[in-house]
RNA sequence: GGGUGGUUAGCUCAGUGGUAGAGCGCCUCGUUUACACCGAGGAUGUCGGGGGUUCGAAACCCUCACCGCCCA
């Protein structure tokens, strides 16, 4: 222990003392967590960014929460953990270092797979992971010691292992299948990579057959209808029900294809007969399967037109629409044409190409047992969705989910690790296994998904029966976008079910919103609305940031973010600043016991029951993830009730010199205002407590808990009476044009209890307690304010303030009557509501009275 | 098409039955022994429209309009 302070520099300048804090706590290993400790466990898992990212706006605020989060638990006496730590990124990486290559006028196919890998390896250790070193500059208080990568090594016999369990319990097989196709990225996508957007397109209705023989279809797809394998109508549509098993004839082709009829058709839209191209759709598909209608393949892995045997050959897709269109016009075949017609369109999430719908063998996860228990676990409170209003959305994905196509045609990744034999024999080789001679392995790799989908227990050393496994899992919290819920927080909660033997990954999923700029518009390069959270950092400090992001937080609630908010943030760091040097200029301390409650003035016992309150409230609301309200109410307290109250009414004391108890208590105030804005401030706060107690760090130092002995309402109440008198002679002096520093005559009319801090308001309201005459007076209830103008009272402006308030104090006197005549509301309100307005309608005639005599006296 | 969230001060948003709030912005005053990144004071709302429930509705119910998101 010390009582000599450092000194705080006159102003504060946060890129001053960031870096040197967080190098302090990194040496001093205050964020490596221990596996052997007997503190109960808090564990939380990043969500890794990828490898290829840079710290956005989003990663800051999802990181924020999460240090929030780590940092509070820390000082309540937890063995936390937040694991940091980096996602591969499938197609997204390949994609860079594809992009690479191409400058140089090089394919991944010119290197070779082996070289292409290396590559990325390179680029990885290079430059992957920039983000890493920018959350050092956030302050995340991560355990650097257990950084982990989805291509570990590690984190790899993982993925082998589940794949061989989920293989050998049948959850994995391989199948011919429609799958969503990125013709770009040359990969099969699942579902959820592939974003629906209304395109406008086409509608055209083409007649296929002649005469009697014939049946128009309607389609957005035209090009594909070389692929036709029959035309389908609705069972019970009589239009079609004579043409049902007959056959008609293909345009183009001229090939003969049949009439079925499948409840799927919907009568209403188009024509009500649909082309079936089997390979190229999958609605088609189910259909097709249903009345073995023949696949037939039009095209390439490209997207374009291939082995229709006509002119189109050669022409892509979207070319081909055109030429094929056109030609059945020449034909006389379109009967329709909508144009443009909008509607909805898949593109690949990585590329925004448009998703072709591919007929393609391919690895798939039965998830109907799994999704079944991942939803259970939800739905029996194992595990709780923060805000339960966004449960019903992950139920709704949960329980309608498709089979997972995990195989992807891509080089980065994790290699399926299935081998295939001579005679076509499938072997599944696990960690530390190995296929046999002459076996050749599947060259694709696994969705990326399915490694991260491992990350709450694959980092903690999974399958190994590590320590780290034993300590931290199951993860307390896992702290997300509401946007990667489906991506994978679902799939986390599938694996981790299944490899951990039904115990759930994580307690709590809390869910967050997006940053979006100022008036609420979604973020994007095109808009050029992208803001740079290291920017902020270097011109505001990261702390500044950091409180805005959680300010801004509402339980699943999207946030506006403005650089002006942050700058308002800094300006509240900068108070906390000053009001630090303010406190200790005047000998503010934490050396000894905190005096006990007989002994402090009215005060003193105020700012101790108020800082009790927002203790237990702040931290109640913390515990809830409610990041926005805390921080409201840590900020109303430390700049309303500190700063612009209890310092001020405490200054006459201080600069009277006999203030010992309040020095104790304002370091008390200091104290623990720091420990409970650590969390989200953690730079200034741990500088400011540090100079000022001469201790060694906030990190590792106690959570403050409410002391319920410090509430006192009576305080509380006369403080506010105090408030009152204050504001309302500020307000009498500003409309009577009464400069601020300009000294008045002037005396209190009160009860004891409020005379007792005559001098305390006095030296705030530049009010001279001494004998005079007064020329006029404030009235607030029963207490009265004489003051010496030295001149006379602007009459008119008095008047005009008293008849405003005159005027409300009508309204409310009068709102007050009526409720108190209505017999219903006498009848049935709760007693205690009727006596606050009864005491109301007293408080108001009172004041009624009191003004208009004033007023009469104004003459 | 099916869900779902929203509509409150100029802007961004809190507020789940008892006299409408915050931050920023705006107006006036101010070099008062922490802070002009500040202080003091002030202005600003038929709480989207309509109907209902209730003694009492921004809040609960119905309905309409508009905006957004998710899924197909």
């Amino acid at each position: 222990m010390s009582s000599d302070k450092r000194e705080l520099a006159a102003a504060f300048t946060p890129s001053a003392i960031e870096g040197p804090l967080y190098k302090k706590w990194l040496d001093a290993g205050y964020f490596t967590a221990d596996a052997n400790s007997s503190k109960e466990p808090f564990t939380i898992v990043i969500p890794p960014p990828n490898v290829t990212g840079n710290l956005h706006i989003g990663h800051a605020l999802d990181q924020t929460l999460q240090d929030c989060l780590t940092r509070m638990k820390r000082m309540q006496g937890f063995e936390a953990l937040w694991l940091p730590g980096m996602d591969h990124a499938g197609i997204a990486t390949q994609n860079v270092v594809e992009k690479q290559l191409a400058q140089k006028g090089l394919t991944r196919h010119d290197l070779g797979r082996e070289e292409f890998v290396k590559k990325v390896w390179e680029w990885k250790a290079e430059s992957g992971g920039q983000i890493l070193g920018q959350m050092k500059r956030l302050g995340d208080s991560v355990d650097w010691s257990r950084e982990a990568f989805t291509m570990d090594e590690n984190l790899s016999q993982a993925v082998l292992t589940i794949f061989k369990k989920l293989f050998d319990q049948g959850l994995i097989y391989r199948a011919e299948r429609i799958i969503n196709w990125c013709p770009r990225c040359l990969t099969a996508l699942s579902d959820i990579e592939v974003e629906h957007q209304d395109d406008a397109g086409e509608f055209v209705s083409v007649r296929y057959g002649d005469g009697e023989q014939s049946i128009v279809v309607a389609t957005t797809r035209a090009e594909t209808m070389m692929g036709d394998g029959a035309v389908a109508v609705h069972p019970d549509d009589p239009r079609y029900k004579h043409m049902i098993g007959t056959e008609v004839m293909l345009p183009l082709v001229n090939r003969l294809i049949p009439i079925i009829a499948d409840e799927l058709v919907d009568p209403d839209f188009g024509t009500g007969a649909v082309k079936v191209t089997a390979a190229h759709d999958p609605n088609d598909f189910e259909m097709a399967m249903r009345h073995g209608v023949p696949f037939v393949v039009i095209m390439n892995e490209h997207g374009v037109m291939d082995g229709t045997g006509t002119e189109f050959d050669g022409l892509d897709r979207f070319e081909a629409r055109v030429a094929v269109v056109a030609k059945l016009k020449e034909m006389g075949r379109i009967v329709a044409e909508k144009r443009p017609y909008i509607h909805a369109v898949g593109h690949c999430s990585r590329c925004d190409t448009t998703v072709e719908p591919r007929l393609s063998k391919q690895w798939f996860v039965k998830v109907e047992t799994l999704a079944k228990a991942a939803g259970d676990a939800v739905r029996d409170g194992r595990v709780k969705i923060e805000p339960e209003e966004l449960a019903p959305r992950y139920f709704d994905w949960v329980d309608n989910l498709n089979d997972w196509c995990i195989s992807r045609q891509l080089w980065w990744g994790h290699r399926i690790p299935v081998w295939y034999g001579p005679n076509d024999e499938v072997v599944v080789v696990g960690p530390g296994e190995k296929a046999p001679d002459g076996y050749t392995q599947d060259p694709d790799v696994l969705d990326t998904w399915f490694s991260s989908a491992l990350w709450p227990f694959s980092t903690l050393g999974w399958p190994n029966n590590t320590a780290d496994v034993k300590k931290f899992y199951p993860t307390s919290v896992l702290v997300t976008g509401y946007d990667i819920l489906f991506f994978w927080v679902a799939r986390m909660m599938m694996f981790g079910l299944f490899a951990m033997d039904g115990v759930p990954p994580f307690h709590t999923i809390v869910l967050h919103g997006l940053v979006r700029d100022q008036y609420g518009k979604k973020m994007s390069k095109s808009r050029g609305n992208v803001v740079d959270p290291l920017e902020f950092i270097d011109k505001y400090g990261a702390d500044a940031l950091r409180f805005t992001l959680a300010r801004g937080s509402n339980p699943g609630k999207d946030q506006a973010l403005a650089e002006d908010w942050i700058a308002g943030s800094r300006n509240f760091a900068t108070k906390l600043w000053n009001a630090t040097r303010f406190a200790m200029m005047n000998g503010a301390t934490v050396q000894g016991p905190l005096p006990s409650t007989e002994t402090l003035s009215d005060i003193d016992k105020w700012v101790l029951s108020r800082l009790s309150e927002t203790t237990s409230e702040y931290t109640a609301l913390l515990e809830r993830y409610e990041f926005a309200r805390a921080c409201e109410v840590i900020y109303h307290f430390a700049w309303d009730d500190l700063c612009d109250w209890y310092l001020e009414l405490s200054k006459e004391a201080f600069a009277s010199g006999n203030a010992a108890a309040s020095q104790r208590v304002l370091g008390h105030v200091l104290d623990t205002l720091f420990r409970l804005l650590h969390p989200v401030m953690p730079f200034i706060t741990e500088e400011l407590w540090t100079t000022f107690t001469g201790q060694e760090t906030l990190v590792i130092a106690q959570w403050p808990t409410a002391d319920s002995a410090h509430i006192n309402k009576k305080a509380e109440t006369l403080v506010g009476e105090l408030q009152k008198v204050i504001t309302e002679v500020r307000r009498f002096r500003n409309d009577q044009g009464v400069k601020p520093s300009q000294k008045i005559p002037g005396r209190f009319i009160a009860p004891a209890d409020v005379s007792a801090y005559a001098s305390a308001m006095a030296f705030l309201l530049k009010l001279e307690l001494k004998d005079f005459t007064p020329s006029a007076s404030v009235e607030i209830g029963a207490i009265k304010v004489e003051l010496d103008l030295s001149g006379t009272v602007d009459v008119v402006a008095e008047r005009a303030r008293l008849e405003k308030d005159l005027v409300t104090a009508q309204k409310d006197l009068k709102t007050a009557e009526v409720k108190l005549n209505n017999e219903g509301f006498m009848a049935k309100a709760p007693a205690e509501v009727v006596k606050e307005i009864k005491e109301r309608l007293v408080v108001t005639t009172g004041d009624i009275e009191r003004i208009t005599a004033q007023l009469a006296a104004l003459k």
